[in-house]
Formats: structure tokens, C-alpha cells, sequence
DNA sequence: AAAGCGGGGGG
DNA sequence: CCCCCAGCTTT
């Protein structure tokens, strides 16, 4: 019999045993975490969206805040994208933050302000994937669904001893099958849940901890002591080494020149300082010009070197020269006002910026 | 299937 | 330096 087949009919004999030991470890050993005390759709949708390549103790404050906030999905709906990108600042990945607003604006819309509970609906909002969409119907709506994230494919790599590449796809779908099979029909939320905080605090990356594990007798990458080479990992891109400038353009009052990115790019939606990457050759002078000519139609003077940052990123390695510069002509506010303004440091924290923007304001003490 | 998309923690 | 993190979307 095909190996994957055998797998899939010890993960049916096995399950119930499996859940039976899983979720009273769970109640013993969980992490009380906010969006665990909720039964609010709504509040769990936000949590898995804020938790998607983030970890926990980083989504725990930034979750209190955006639900204080914006304390339900009409609030979030009825509120601008800037105000949303704002309690969002500093998390990353802010298509995350775009998606959630879309996609709140479409609940009120299309479904009366509920979320759906059926997988096709979810999964047609954006930002909903195959984990978010198993999530918010297990723990939300009680439906006996997987929920397949980072931590589920490890374990269930080393529960059953699978070694081939998790970065195939043909893997994952395995790894989806098995979760299938392992789902209790009784609260299969809680059941997700300690299976993600079992990878969490005790099948760990690198080296486990299963002397402590409730399913050790169950584990075969255990008994075949492989469970610290699995999972077995896919090839992993190599990050470019890139450059840009940024100019510090003030006026006579000492307000900031401030630039909207567009909506959809990297860090969309978010502000910035004019300039932009060095092309090959460029000096930052040169490129700090030819940006802003390109892409503002202003000219400009550079001044003086303000500051030199690194910023890293998840597809490259940025370094930031920053310089500080006056406008010679071109008025900065037409035609495009709605996406470049002039900010009084009384109020340019008002604005939502990405990580190397607020380190350049920490580094102004503005 | 691969690339684009942030920021931070830990080895 | 590396890895990984309660992934999704686009190409």
C-alpha cells in the first residue's frame, strides 16, 4: 500500500486517542492569550489576520489596541483605510490591514455585517486563505475543519514522519489530508488550537521537547528518532543588497514634505520621505534628484547628510542615506495633492509610516 | 511553482 | 549570519 495512503489510515485509527491526550494537555499547559476569550467572530478573524507570519507576543499589544479602537466590524468599516493603516503600524505585511478593511466593507455589504460561515464565502474575502478560512469556522463557528499553519505542518511532519520537501505542494495537500483525519467533530476550535500551541511551546523548530509531549507514543518521526531533521525544508531565496535615498524637505515653517505610496506597492498606502532606490552608478544626490523629479515633478537641492540606515526586509536588505534638502521650484502640493502634503511635527505622528520612516522621526526627535 | 510582501525574536 | 513566525496574493 501507497505510504501516504498508510499514514492517512493511521491518522483515522489514531485520532480520537490523539485529540483525547491533545486537549488535555492543552487545558493543563495553554498560554492564556486575549483572543482566547472571545466567542466574537469578529475579534477572531482580527486575531488570526494580525497573527498570520507574526508571532504571538507581537500581535498581543497591537490586538488590544485595534480592538479598542475599532471595537466592532461596523466601526472598522465605516472608518478610513489611514486611520486603519495607522493602528496598524509597525506590524508589517500591511495588506494585511488593506484586505481586513476591504473585506469588513464587503461583510456589511454582501453578508449583513456577519461573517459567513461557509468555507467558499470566507475564503472569497480578502485576505481569507486555507488557514484563516479553517480558523475562523473552527474557533469562531464550531465547524470540524482543519486549520493548517506553520506549527500543524511541523508536527504533524514529525507525528508522521513525513519527509518530503514541506515547500512542495504535493506535501502540503498531504499534510491538509492528515489534519482532516485528526479533527475531532467536538471542538475541533480548542483542537486547532493545542495542535498550533503544541508546535509553539514544545514542538519546537530545531530540537523538540518530547520527553514532555503528550503524543510521543504516538510520534513516528520520534520512534525513528528523526524528529530534529524534519520538517525537511525547501531551498530559501538569497536576499539582494539594495540602496535608496530619502530627503528631508521642510519649509519655512519647519513642516515636513510627506509622500502617500501607492495604494497597492510595497508598504502601500503608507507615507514616506520623497526620494526613492539608487539606480546603478547613481550617487544618492543624483538619485535623490532624479526621484523626485520622476516621480513628484519637483526639483531639488541636497544639503546635508543626515543619517545612514539599514532596514531589513523580508526580500531584501535596504540601506537608507538620508539628506536633508529644500524644494527649488515646482509647487510640491499640485496636481497630485491628495497623496503629498506638508506635516507640522506637531502632527506628522498622525500619519501612518512604516518602520524606517518612525526610526528617521525618532533620530529628528520629532 | 515561485515571488512579493514587514518586522521582530532567537540561535 | 541564519532561521522562523497562527499565510495570502499575484504572476
Amino acid at each position: 500500500m501507497d505510504k501516504r495512503t498508510t499514514s492517512l489510515k493511521r491518522a483515522e485509527q489514531t485520532a480520537g486517542g490523539i485529540a483525547e491526550r491533545l486537549l488535555s494537555w492543552y487545558e493543563r499547559n495553554k498560554r492564556r492569550l486575549p483572543w482566547r476569550n472571545t466567542a466574537d467572530p469578529y475579534a477572531i478573524w482580527l486575531s488570526e489576520i494580525m497573527l498570520q507570519q507574526t508571532q504571538v507576543e507581537a500581535v498581543i499589544p497591537h490586538y488590544r489596541r485595534f480592538l479598542e479602537r475599532f471595537p466592532t466590524l461596523e466601526d472598522l468599516a465605516r472608518s478610513p483605510l489611514e486611520e486603519v493603516l495607522k493602528a496598524w503600524e509597525n506590524m508589517g505585511y500591511y495588506s494585511r490591514a488593506r484586505n481586513l478593511h476591504a473585506a469588513s466593507r464587503r461583510i456589511v455589504d454582501l453578508h449583513a455585517g456577519r461573517l459567513p460561515e461557509n468555507p467558499d464565502e470566507l475564503k472569497a474575502l480578502p485576505g481569507i486563505g486555507p488557514y484563516t478560512s479553517g480558523a475562523i469556522l473552527s474557533m469562531a463557528f464550531g465547524k470540524a475543519v482543519p486549520a493548517v499553519d506553520g506549527n500543524v505542518k511541523r508536527v504533524l511532519c514529525r507525528l508522521f514522519a513525513v519527509d518530503s520537501p514541506l515547500s512542495d505542494g504535493a506535501t502540503q495537500r498531504f499534510i491538509t489530508a492528515l489534519a482532516e483525519k485528526l479533527v475531532p467533530a467536538e471542538r475541533p476550535g480548542p483542537f486547532n488550537s493545542a495542535l498550533m500551541e503544541l508546535g509553539a511551546l514544545l514542538c519546537r523548530p530545531g530540537i523538540p521537547q518530547c520527553p514532555d509531549c503528550p503524543l510521543r507514543s504516538n510520534c513516528l518521526g520520534y520512534a525513528g528518532n528523526c524528529q530534529n531533521r524534519l520538517p525537511v525544508a525547501g531551498k530559501k531565496a538569497k536576499r539582494p543588497d539594495k540602496e535608496a535615498g530619502a530627503a528631508i524637505l521642510r519649509d519655512s515653517k519647519g513642516r515636513f514634505f510627506i509622500v502617500r505610496r501607492p495604494a497597492d506597492g510595497f508598504l502601500g498606502g503608507l507615507w514616506k520621505f520623497p526620494g526613492g532606490m539608487l539606480h546603478p552608478g547613481e550617487t544618492v544626490t543624483d538619485a535623490l534628484k532624479s526621484r523626485c523629479r520622476e516621480e513628484l515633478g519637483i526639483s531639488i537641492s541636497v544639503k546635508d547628510h543626515l543619517m545612514t540606515l539599514q532596514q531589513f526586509y523580508s526580500h531584501f536588505r535596504l540601506t537608507l542615506h538620508v539628506f536633508s534638502g529644500t524644494i527649488q521650484e515646482g509647487g510640491p502640493l499640485s496636481p497630485a495633492a491628495g497623496n503629498r502634503l506638508w506635516a507640522s511635527p506637531a502632527d506628522i505622528r498622525k500619519y501612518p509610516f512604516s518602520r524606517v520612516e518612525l526610526r528617521i522621526l525618532d533620530a529628528l526627535f520629532i
